[in-house]
DNA sequence: TAAGAAGGTCACTAGGTCAA
DNA sequence: TTGACCTAGTGACCTTCTTA
């Protein structure tokens, strides 16, 4: 797990205000988070690229791109993070890879007609901003752009306020923004339900409100608005005043993912993420389109593929599954470095969800390139996973104190399974895929911060298989059969119900196939 | 801690643009930076000798030599140094005198060829112009002699425009060189991603840019892009022609260090480093030799022996584990000046490195070897470490943090070897060891930027220590059992999983033994 | 019990100031 | 102009508390 910061591409020391970050920026955005007024505007007209050299050169800019990036207040976490979170950082950093190496394999199109606009974009981060995946980018020019116009309209929280412009924001918001909550500012987020409801305003009014110009964060994330703004017709709760942890984000109508999930996965359409799961792939597919509740989910889940639904002994098995699990996913991954990817190798038979689109942007530019394109990724072979989909097992957002918590999964669920479909039909849904990732919601920890499509997909898959491993789940299932090493044959499993028995099986196969275990240990 | 400048040779009062210096050589660079019209050419043909007291006598041989120390505005680093780059600093230090008695001792071959290229550089910096260790000289001179020669050719950054002349620089670059961002400067470097895609020109261009002059500053320390560089397949900027502050630095390969580690270290073959780790010093020996991936570097770590992996009782335990053994390895070094190291000697047991021993050398490199096998381990009580290395089966790292840290750990540690190996064999070059050194990077932050065997082998050391003693190592487990005082019967524990107790029990022994802390602070 | 993140702490540095 | 001194930050570590 070597990280970058996404701010400025030092090592990241781990995952800071809903970033990978270093030391550094970390307590940049801490300190300015709180303390805009130090802020003083950029001299180079907000074109400062940051990086590990002049990244204390501009503050203006650099707050700016921990925005990019997805920094926020509000979607900061406590605590360890789930295994699955970790898994998607890799796979990430995997599909940057590829995506590097496919950029640089077709570096003629560099220069794309983009290009004009988004030069100022700095390098993309691949990480944060391959969030949005293809969709992403336009998106995110676009906000770029209103910031630089200073479009208030939109802005509602204080990070989206923040990126339309520094400027704008400390002026409008009200000047009490940098004392209400100076430390504990996230908690102001969830202020109060009445803000959100206010919402839609101009941010002005956000800042003026209660908790003092902190309090909105929870939102931005997502240039993510895009997240939501997919369309996705999602999140019921949406309208209703619930009191999220994150109302903000709620409102948004981002996909919410399990707090835990980090990256926020963006459907890029070409995207690696698509490697992830081969078109085919079960792992999404099976996804229920639009459950809207999360037993649909889980049952889809459960009926149609899940392999992997199966029951572990519990504690024990499904400790084996899911950690040899984990362990056959990230070594197939390293097996398959680039594109080799395995099978076939055709296609990439299919985006997850989204699919695939195409057009991303297209990339612009930069990293931007990569973007889609990916197209033929191949399957990976020891990745079959299960995907049952057991909301209230999800790795969804434990976290804080809540009560809510399940309760919130599961709406969770629902609505990142709608949001996913959604987002992942752009453009040519993938049959099957498509509809299945589909379920919106409303995440917002994603580390990138934005949701996708692809994400959400991504994120019902992980979803799934956890459930289906999670201990907890009853009859659960899931195994975790990972291939071996060479991998692929998973799919000799298809049928339902595998018992645990089976799955401690596979589990101990791949063991003895030398799935090496992971070390998930962190520090030092 | 007491540093001179590397300028004019006064008491240094901290690393200021990429060097150490005083105060008067620090606010001299940064005016003269940007208002470089205000110095007056050398009225002795640029062969004026900084010293403490004639520094103001010759702008233009100060600021030549405040660029050839390495400043740069780029250069800056903020906030705190890490223990890494204090130990360097150490022993770096130590390093100079051994040097310096070995000097004498061999005063005969006083003379070389390129001596008479040299002359004008005064005493060596040790700090500075040891950067490239060995290397660095020849193309030091060959830098200084472009410089003399006005070749601007390849000249990219504004630093090395100012290296190759001043004269030439002001005119060459744009005017608005020094203002735009006069104080930052940098940032004014990378702009935009035009203009880097139109890198790679010659400087002149970057000049012209947006930014100003000093725009080009940006990449600049990257050589760093390096530092992503690394093996990382990654950023596809790298290939492009950076503006490298000092490209002739970059070129060289050195091995890459830690973030925090800066100074870089520069195998030195033959030098003193060697001292450092008396011949069979167990810190270093454990090192895996070249571990090509993080992940496989911390597989292996965890995987083989990480006897390290460790749990301490936490806090307490790490803490004085690391500091202790910080201070235990300066003590040592202090005390055993040159070579004498004794082996032998009660705590020495260890001969980090070199596997036991003896000979010193021996170890060699590879010691690096020495992977796992360590097997004929002289135990050292306290800090076996075990630093195996096994990429393939390594399991994947999924752990947040600190894989970076403890990649880069490893990985200097592995570089440290290398190069303890390569300075202490000086005359064979080691297999392997060589090869890790190269994975050299491009780390450029380094102060001084020099690096010795010597500190190589003690940052392998201590990032050994950091990363066994870990506080959050689990287990705890028996604390104290090991090793008691004496402690060298820590043989016992080949095995694999020493535990932390052990390694408390020596941090704890050493304390006993009056390691006394030494102050790592800075200035003054 | 650990892994891991938010925050706090405070060693440090870029810059600004101003007497010399 | 210089450089000792000060101030506003910066970021490496460490502490506290959450979460797997
Ligand atoms: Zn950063
Ligand atoms: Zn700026
Ligand atoms: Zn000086
Ligand atoms: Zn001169």
């Amino acid at each position: 797990m070597n990280q970058q910061c996404k701010v400025c591409g030092e090592p990241a020391a781990g995952f800071h205000f809903g970033a990978f970050t270093c030391e550094g920026c970390k307590s940049f955005f801490g300190r300015s988070y709180n303390n805009l007024s130090s802020i003083s505007e950029c001299k180079n007209n907000g074109e400062c690229v940051i990086n590990k050299k002049n990244r204390t050169s501009c503050k203006a800019c650099r707050l700016r791109k921990c925005l990019l990036v997805g920094m926020s207040k509000s979607g900061s976490r406590y605590g360890r993070r789930s295994n699955w979170f970790k898994i998607h950082c890799l796979l990430q950093e995997q599909q940057q890879q590829q995506q590097q190496a496919a950029a640089a394999a077709q570096q003629q199109q560099a220069a794309h007609a983009q290009q004009g606009g988004r030069q100022k974009t700095p390098p993309p981060p691949p990480h944060s901003l391959g969030l949005l995946g293809a969709q992403f980018d336009p998106r995110l020019h676009h906000t770029l752009a209103a910031m630089q116009h200073h479009s208030l309209a939109r802005a509602t929280t204080k990070e989206e306020l923040m990126l339309l412009g520094l400027d704008e924001y400390k002026h409008s918001s009200s000047p009490s923004v940098s004392s209400p909550e100076s430390h504990n500012s996230d908690s102001s987020v969830e202020v109060s339900d009445a803000r959100l409801g206010g919402r839609g305003g101009v941010g002005g009014g956000v800042g003026g409100g209660v908790g003092g110009g902190v309090g909105g964060g929870g939102a931005f994330k997502s240039p993510g608005g895009g997240v939501d703004g997919h369309g996705v017709p999602a999140a019921p709760h949406h309208h209703l005043p619930m009191p999220l942890p994150f109302p903000s984000l709620a409102t948004l109508g981002h996909a919410v993912f399990p707090h835990s999930f980090l990256p926020s996965f963006a459907a890029q359409p070409g995207a690696p993420g698509a490697l992830l799961f081969p078109p085919g792939a079960p792992y999404l597919c099976s996804l229920p389109a639009p459950p809207k509740t999360p037993a649909g989910l889980l049952k889809a889940a459960n009926n149609n593929n899940n392999r992997y639904t199966i029951n572990n002994n519990h504690e024990v098995a499904d400790m084996y599954s899911k950690r040899f699990f984990l362990d056959a996913v990230l070594q197939s991954q390293r097996g398959s470095p680039v594109g080799s990817a395995g099978s076939a190798g055709g296609a990439d038979r299919g985006s997850v969800c989204g699919g695939g689109g195409g057009g991303g942007g297209g990339g612009g530019g930069d990293d931007s390139s990569d973007d889609d394109s990916r197209g033929p990724r191949s399957p990976r072979p020891g990745l079959t996973l299960a995907l049952a989909a057991d909301l209230q097992e999800s790795p969804v957002d434990l976290s804080m104190k809540s009560a809510r918590a399940r309760e919130e999964r599961l709406r969770m669920a629902a609505a990142a399974a709608a949001a996913a479909a959604a987002a992942a039909l752009s453009p040519p849904p993938p049959p099957r895929a498509a509809s299945a990732c589909s379920d919106a919601s409303d995440r917002d920890d994603e580390p990138g911060g934005h949701g996708a499509a692809a994400a959400a997909a991504a994120a019902a898959a992980y979803a799934a298989v956890l459930n289906g491993h999670h201990p907890r789940s009853t009859g659960g299932s899931g195994a975790g059969s990972g291939v071996g090493s060479g991998a692929e044959d998973a799919d000799a499993e298809d049928d339902a119900d595998l018992d645990a028995s089976d799955d401690a099986a596979s589990v101990r196969s791949l063991r003895e196939h030398r799935v090496t275990p992971i070390d998930l240990t962190t520090r030092v």
